[in-house]
DNA sequence: AGATATTTGCAACTCAATTGCATTAGGAGT
DNA sequence: ACTCCTAATGCAATTGAGTTGCAAATATCT
């Protein structure tokens, strides 16, 4: 489990992580790819967002309708773990940390936890403020 | 919303359901075309599922790891929804519904809930004990 | 600057899932 | 049982996300 590779810091690992961290949400691969405007190689994010992800500078997630996407790190504890909900919008597709809601909930004897994905799909107050606008 | 198809009760829907029926955990795509053992099309399975889902016969829902598997519905209440925890075990990979396990929380003002995804990851009570005995 | 291991680009590939279209087969009405 | 209509299926081709192998480029250390 040891950190054995020297990591560089590249053109592209910065650039992307700076996407990432002006991003209020989470973003896809392909969000970061036009982000990047040809900057590099697909591949090549791809690469980086896994190397982020195992240096603890980045989360992975999957939303509820399967699609990956990637989010900076902030003020995660010691753990990294995301225990607060995620919530994704219906409506304009944004998916978006709740840091200050954590479910409450206990597992049954013998379950042991190590990570957690809490997904809420509906609306985000900003579509909820036009959708009712607009009845 | 209205439903205006009219469904059909075909050799591989009545196959299917009674596969997911049977099956105490979620299956993939893949674990399904094995227990159909060739009966219909890859492609068939795909239509299939869909409509089930759509039926409220069926769940669909995505592993944190990305992975999309199928559930037969079970008691869900009127709303088909699935607002306890979904178990994932990191050995045997197995996902399971925990259906006494109901996260409490509370969404911020203006959030509206449509669709909940708890998926937890770990270890499930029968890989932790051979983990425990093998150590 | 030179050595070395990491990172990148490219092309090819894998795998899940989707689509268009012609054919098959439920099931409602006669 | 026969007919008709539409849903459902099979097949082949396609899309799109993600991965891999390998040679070339480049970050970092001395």
């Amino acid at each position: 489990m040891a950190e054995k590779v020297k990591r560089r810091k590249t053109q592209a690992k910065t650039a992307i992580v700076d996407i990432l961290k002006q991003s209020t949400q989470a973003m896809t691969h392909q969000d970061i790819e036009l982000a990047l405007d040809g900057l590099c190689n697909r591949v090549t994010i791809y690469r980086v967002l896994d190397r982020l992800v195992k240096e603890d500078l980045a989360h992975k997630l999957v939303d509820v309708d399967g699609v990956t996407k990637y989010l900076a790190c902030r003020d995660c504890g010691e753990n990294h773990l995301h225990h607060h909900v995620h919530f994704s919008c219906e409506q304009c597709g944004e998916l978006t940390c709740l840091y200050h809601v954590v479910p409450k909930f206990t597992l049954p004897e013998g379950y042991h936890l190590s990570e957690v994905n809490f997904t809420v799909r509906g609306g985000c107050p900003k579509c909820n403020a036009t959708f009712s606008a607009a009845e």
